[in-house]
RNA sequence: GGGCGGUUAGCUCAGUUGGGAGAGCACCACGUUCGCAACGUGGGGGUCGAGGGUUCGAAUCCCUUACCGUCCA
């Protein structure tokens, strides 16, 4: 059965008993930042499992992407080297929000692979969590299986827990034995072994707890079943084979590797597992790439990065040294676009991504080669027989150059690697960055859970006002919850309803004012650390602010307008974006505060200065035709069905607000906006640059600020007018004085030169001849230390050979030069003798034998000073 | 979040106890040539990432900061 099928077969199935197929969500869960990818079926169901969350249906079935690198589970390293272990993979999965719960659990799970799949019954086995005797009894009731082949197992196997605190439960593994002449062959080999002989197929979590802070556990109200099962296992057990990597899923894949790397699969056992390793990383690098995701020095961009660079460098083992991988990311889309149809819109910008990518690498790696070179050239050059773990260290943690890169190297030049050197170091830095992490969870955060469990969610009223009488419900100083905050104080505060604005895709917080009889307040910002509950940060100016009185909130109207102007400005600049470049053109960020806005987008290149004018020209011309702004509320799915713009990695709940502008832009939006496009006035953008590789930033200003922006540069061009007193373009005037300063300095330059040939020559004449050395020290004021260094050069040249040392006073500060001439440098060191009278004056010195440099701000010493040369020179003789 | 490395001419980079801002390529002019390449001579081009400090003097040392690279979390 192919792989495509079994995916089939298996959503079908459910969906024959009464489950909602839903879609694959996104491998990057937005929402959750303590996840670093979706890891298994249940991710985007969490908040249904904790309650938090409703959908339109109990059960559901999917068919999930999920990744794992990075963060706990970590395989990254195993990748290729094992028949299992994968960074992509597709989870199976069915669920039950508290609707069915282990009966038919274990009904459907049997039914499926028997009679659907039809997996001989006497080769499949139960695993169930050791207490969980009625597990136990079902799987022998209702499958017929023996009981000696329902097997119990300890917690660690076999108990499942979201986190320390939550909904757990234990869980049953199914598992096929695939026969002794698989795995490890020991005697003691058993289900539970690590071997491949015992392979868990799928894995049924019956969630009926939630452990409580204290550790224990209580019953839930509402049991309910996450169940998941790896496809690409299920593809080799069913194919009759012992490798994911050979079933159809992979096979179209290793094709194309085998045809750019000219290298046969299943020849040879090294290929083989570099040829596998690019497998699977070429489909996690084209499904991360392909949901916006850029490589990145940081968090999941990081973890991108990095299998890029092992694919990269697997690539390299198989002799292929040019960017390969962005070719092969179209096999990838071949094979599964038809699951996930979302590839293929995005295949362009996925290559040039990762292309770029690929050959930043080799630039990396071209870089710490030649770095490894020179510490090579080093240790032979002392007899070293290996290359210091220090050095590799540096080169890996510095220049990004990898280990086994390295041992190759040094191995072609007959030296050895201090790999155990190389990982002390690596222990070093590793506690060091955790030592550094230790602190950062010590937040106030229990309270605000605390605030949402008592009161529930504020109202939020700021969508159609700007001032409300609201009940103080909570005040909070340091995460401990107060009655009452008295006059200069600052705290947080809950109110039932509120028309503040609190901090939220991208749009700060409002600000404003509370007031009530005796009591007065700023509303200095607005947050919301959980959903639904709006805190603002407040600071008392008059009388005290009590919980549980009636306050009047007042928004900061003009800041708050000015605020809107810029959101209704985004979506406009989104959607002209998006005409004018393309449709890979993707919100990436966005910061939208009353005096400016920010917008991060997914583009390739800076953009053309014609094109920024197209940009503003395009939202002028929208916001000219004063097209109403309207806001509704729609079904979710309907909204995005409908072509709606929709942010990546974000998730919405089943009611979703969509901003429209009609004909322009249609966006899920939770901000304020203006009520029509002519309130924004006038936009004007500031700039544009890069924030990351592959991603842009554009700033603008809107309203006021453009007038003000406008204005401002038009006051500076007065200015600049009327200080070149010109009627002609002030720019062309500009060109001109530039042009005619050059001139004058050439012509200064000249002139010095000249001068300083002239007086040279006097200077030369006082020359005293001490010992048959020709000595000159002489003062003259008003030049800078270079114009003193070229006189030097052409009395240097006057002497023909000699000692000369200037000084110049100039700026209240005086400026020293000696010169030896080379002859006699041998017997005389400017820098020694330059010491010595810069020390007499009071100031100091140096420089090389031939030429010294320096000053002092005691002017009054300096003749006496400038005299002791002679004296010095006469001494040295 | 914590390290480490980098930022100097349009590009690639050098710059050694702090003491003349440089090379190669590219560009312009002239020469050589039937012409081109090559070559020769001359020239233009620099806020040494930014800000502060130490110093007679900072590309160079110290602090802060921005950006790029890289590793760890």
């Amino acid at each position: 059965m192919k792989g495509s099928e079994i995916r089939k077969t298996f959503l079908d199935y459910f969906s024959s008993k009464g489950h909602t197929v839903a879609a694959s969500s996104s491998l990057i869960p937005g929402d959750d930042p303590t996840l670093l990818f979706t890891n298994a079926g249940m991710v985007q169901f969490k908040s249904v499992f904790l309650g938090q969350e409703r959908r339109p249906y109990t059960r559901a079935a999917t068919s999930q992407k999920c990744m794992r690198a990075g963060g706990k589970h970590n395989d990254l390293e195993n990748v290729g080297h094992t028949a299992r272990h994968h960074t992509f993979f597709e989870m199976l999965g069915n669920f039950s929000f508290g609707d069915y719960f282990k009966r038919d659990a274990i009904t459907y799970a049997w039914e499926l692979l028997t009679e659907r799949f039809r997996l001989p019954k006497e080769k499949l086995w139960a695993t169930v969590y050791q207490d969980d005797d009625e597990a136990a009894a079902l799987w022998v009731e209702l499958t017929g299986i023996p009981a000696e082949r329902v097997v119990r197992l300890g917690a660690k196997d076999n108990f499942w827990q979201m986190g320390d605190t939550g909904p757990c439960g234990p869980c049953s593994e199914i598992i096929i034995d695939q026969g002794s002449e698989i795995g490890c062959g020991k005697p003691d080999c058993a289900v539970g072994c690590d071997c491949d002989r015992y392979l868990e197929i799928w894995n049924l979590v019956f969630m009926q707890y939630d452990r409580d802070k204290s550790g224990n556990l209580n019953p839930l109200p509402k049991p309910s079943i996450d169940t998941g099962m790896g496809l690409e296992r299920l593809a080799a057990v069913l194919q009759g084979k012992h490798n994911n990597f050979d079933t159809d899923l992979f096979a179209p894949i290793i094709e194309g590797i085998c045809r750019f790397s000219h290298k046969a699969y299943g020849a040879d056992r090294t290929t083989d597992t570099a040829i596998r390793v690019i497998a699977d990383h070429i489909r996690a690098i084209t499904f991360l790439l392909s949901e916006g995701l850029t490589p990145s020095n940081e968090g999941r961009g990081y973890v991108l990065r990095r299998i890029i660079r092992r694919a990269s460098r697997y690539a390299k083992f198989l002799d292929i040294d040019d960017p390969v991988l962005f070719k092969l990311c179209d096999s990838v889309v071949a094979a599964m676009s038809d699951a996930y149809p979302e590839l293929g819109d995005e295949t362009p910008r996925v290559r040039q991504m990762l292309r770029m990518e690929e050959e930043r690498f080799n630039r990396t790696l071209e870089q710490g080669l030649s770095l490894l070179n020179s510490v090579i050239r080093d240790v032979k050059a002392s007899q070293g027989k290996t290359v210091g773990g220090e050095e590799l260290f540096r080169l890996y943690d510095t220049y990004g150059f990898p280990l086994d890169i390295a041992r190759d190297v040094a191995e072609e030049n007959g030296l050895g690697i201090d790999e155990a050197g190389f990982h002390k170091e690596m222990e070093i830095q590793k506690s060091k960055a955790r030592a550094s992490w230790v602190g950062e969870e010590a937040g106030a955060a229990p309270v605000y859970g605390e605030l949402l469990r008592e009161h529930g969610k504020s109202e939020f009223c700021g969508y159609d006002t700007m001032e409300s009488g609201s009940s103080v419900l909570a005040i909070v100083v340091n995460g401990e919850k107060v009655d009452e905050l008295g006059a200069g104080r600052q705290g947080e505060v809950l109110f039932d309803i509120t028309p503040f604005y609190a901090e939220s895709g991208g749009q700060v917080g409002d600000t404003g004012e509370l007031s009530s009889e005796g009591m007065k307040a700023e509303v200095l910002d607005t947050r919301k650390p959980l959903e639904g509950l709006f805190l603002h940060k407040v600071k008392v100016t008059k009388g005290t602010l009590k919980a549980g009185t009636t306050v009047r909130c007042a928004v900061d109207r003009e800041r708050r307008l000015a605020t809107m102007r810029n959101h209704t400005s985004t979506h406009l600049l989104h959607a002209a974006l998006k005409e004018l470049l393309g449709g890979h053109v993707k919100q990436a960020g966005s910061y939208v505060a009353p005096d400016t806005l920010r917008f991060d987008f997914t583009h390739f290149s800076a953009l053309e200065e014609k094109t920024k004018e197209a940009l503003e020209d395009a939202v002028n011309s929208s916001i000219l035709r004063n097209i109403r702004v309207e806001t509704t509320l729609q079904e979710t799915k309907k909204a995005i069905d409908s072509g709606v713009t929709a942010l990546f990695g974000e998730k919405y709940g089943d009611v979703v607000r969509v901003v429209s502008i009609e004909g322009v832009s249609a966006e899920l939006c939770g901000g304020t906006h203006v009520r029509a496009t002519g309130d924004i006035g006038l936009l004007k953008i500031l700039s544009e640059g890069s924030v990351a590789s592959g991603i842009r930033r554009l700033e603008a200003v809107t309203g006021k600020e453009a007038v003000r922006y406008y204005r401002e540069r038009e006051k500076e061009l007065e200015e600049i007018t009327g200080v070149l007193k010109t009627s002609e373009s002030p720019a062309e005037r500009v060109k001109k004085l530039v042009a005619e300063m050059k001139e004058l300095e050439r012509e200064l330059e000249k002139f010095k030169g000249r001068s300083a040939a002239e007086s040279s020559a006097a200077i030369v004449a006082a020359a005293r001849e001490i010992g048959g050395v020709k000595v000159v020290s002489h003062r003259i004021d008003g030049m800078d230390p270079k114009d003193l260094r070229v006189l030097a050069d052409n009395i240097r040249d006057g002497l023909g050979s000699g000692i000369l040392l200037l000084a110049s006073v100039k700026d209240g500060q005086a400026a020293m030069v000696a010169m030896v001439t080379k002859d006699l440098v041998k017997e005389f060191s400017a820098g020694e003798l330059l010491k010595k009278v810069a020390a007499a004056a009071g100031g100091r010195g140096g420089g090389k034998p031939d030429l010294a440099q320096g000053g002092t701000k005691e002017i009054e010493k300096l003749d006496a000073a400038l005299e002791s040369l002679y004296e010095i020179v006469a001494h040295m003789k």
